[in-house]
DNA sequence: GTATAGAATGTAACCGCTTACATTTGCGTT
DNA sequence: AACGCAAATGTAAGCGGTTACATTCTATAC
């Protein structure tokens, strides 16, 4: 690779005239600059982007931690995000924190160390607390997901209980009044709040939460399968099902089946995220919209905006999420 | 952030010891080790890595350019990669090609100027001389999903003349002898050594291949759906259909469903790749494995072999796809 | 005690670029 | 023609590390 100074040779000028015409700041006169440009395209010369970012102590690079870089919300999340920065000439750089705090830490020191811009969060394990202590550090950031007290312009996230209401409602609305729920791990944010939106819509309709017809899953599709089974195992009456999302909807899914138990017939489903293949699934899954990726954009922009000072688009910090009905779910018989 | 200078000072050695002690090389007496690590600890020193691989012309970090970042197929390809990376203490640096030959080109040169160590491709629109004249540059690098004659040793890749042969041997086995087929853009590598696995199976059997019960579609869902129609209109005669993805099998079904025909009874479907949610659909979907996620794990142990001189896991780059068999095709009634 | 090899440590150049500051150039005035 | 000033360009000191080479210890041998 040509070099900065292979370029300021070849155009018989010094090394800040290139690095000028380079960054196109301080005032080059056209001529020199059509010299500099023509020698950077004879040379082929690609800037050393370390080099530039060592220099300046800033890389044009964010910094992105997610739990994991696969999957429907995941990959949904982070190609918002990359596709939004790409689109603004900035860099991303990912670390996988999976879930576990030793690694979201590590993940965070290799993106500083990185000399990252600013950074943006999907953190799972790291506390509340430990968050509000980043506020102090050097680095600009955002959290994706989740909405941390003391640090609220700093998120970008769901309603997550209005989520649960709406689905709930929905179903309620149908004339379904005995309505199992499949919760998500209850030491997770989102899945506490969606469960309480479902309280609060059954509140609503002066329902009793029956704690004999929730099962409390782990996301997972197999998790699914096993609460529905263990549901249809307690002979408890219900004629509709929420599952906290929809990997665990899929499971249950096969266990209703199994059941010799149609959709939306004889029990009604539904999932929440929306996930890609949602309208993939037979009967066609009702649930919730999870818009991660647009979530990933907004964080993507906030960055934009608070530290690259671009802000050519609309920023929305706070979404509202919306059933979206497909065949799953019907009404009560 | 604490430089290595302000760790010099504080342990009381020369900037070169303190250097040597985080890579632990050159010997160093165990009681200047302990003061300099003391120094680090004290001060939550965290090496600059753009400075490290600025200065050492390396930096522990392997690019990797995909086409895209989300979905079934490279969410799968990236998350092995990275994993297998991030296990050996290697850094894993993304870039989008979006299947386009500029944005490729362009990925290629931001990992260039990262200081990658090595150069992981999946590349669509890119030409395999483009592949071969990157041979002389001087990274290494490797190419997943794609055999390109000249770079054999560079290539992890997935035998999809195979694949079509087991996904067409596995219906006639089942006794169907007119099978149509939709295949993904033929100008694509894979598209076409499917068919051509699908021809060579049907010839084995003495059965002519039939243009006339043949689609080429674009692999997405959509254009499943659409050949299905066309096929369904063309009034010709098959009892079974291979989608050349899953993805396009999944459009298929609806309109299959649509017709008012049911699988696998009056029909049967077999898709290919083996797509995460493949056994999620109803009837699951019969379809050929597409180990894309152990061949981003072979992708990253081959840069770790052959670059790092890590050689602890065993390597394999030729991958033979085997058909799962669910319920989606069964024997011709 | 001295010579000496090998281990431990230090010195300083350099990686490729940015940027504050210094110097030169060009041009309008008088 | 001489002057002044702003614009253009150059100089050189970093950014935070690595590493070749030089220097200083330390321990052993005589």
């Amino acid at each position: 690779m040509a070099t900065i100074y292979e370029v300021s040779k070849l155009a018989g000028v010094s090394l800040a005239t290139v690095s000028r015409v380079m960054n196109n700041s301080s005032r080059v006169s056209p001529k020199t600059r059509q010299k500099v440009l023509a020698a950077m395209q004879k040379l082929d010369y690609h800037p050393n982007t370390i080099a530039q970012s060592l220099a300046s102590k800033r890389s044009n690079s964010v910094g992105v931690l997610v739990s994991e870089l696969h999957g429907p919300i995941f990959g949904s999340l982070v190609s918002g995000i990359e596709e939004e920065l790409t689109r603004a000439g900035k860099f991303s750089i990912f670390a996988v924190g999976h879930s576990d705090g030793e690694k979201e830490k590590d993940g965070i020191n290799f993106l500083i160390s990185r000399n990252c811009d600013a950074l943006i969060f999907h953190l799972e394990a790291s506390s509340d607390e430990f968050l509000l202590a980043q506020k102090n550090s050097a680095l600009p950031f955002v959290i994706v997901n989740r909405l941390v007290s003391g640090l609220e312009e700093n998120c970008i996230s769901l309603n997550n209980v209005k989520g649960g209401i709406e689905a709930t409602r929905f179903l309620l609305k149908q004339g379904h009044r005995d309505i199992a729920y499949i919760s998500g791990p209850l030491h997770w944010g989102d899945a506490g709040q969606r469960l309480a939106g479902h309280k609060t819509a059954l509140a609503e309709f002066g329902i009793p939460f029956d704690p004999n017809i929730m099962v409390e899953g782990d996301y997972l599709v197999q998790s699914g399968y096993v609460a529905m089974k263990q549901l249809f195992g307690r002979k408890a009456k219900f004629t509709a099902v929420i599952c906290a999302n929809d990997e665990m909807a899929v499971g249950a899914m096969d266990a209703i089946r199994e059941q010799g138990l149609s959709m939306p017939e004889d029990i009604s489903l539904v999932g929440f995220d929306n996930v890609r293949w949602a309208p993939f699934l037979s009967p066609k899954l009702t649930t919730v919209n999870n818009p991660v990726n647009e979530m990933g954009r907004m964080a993507a922009r906030w960055v934009l905006k608070n530290v690259y000072g671009i802000n050519d688009r609309p920023i929305q910090t706070f979404f509202e999420p919306e059933i979206v009905v497909r065949e799953s779910a019907g009404a009560r018989v």
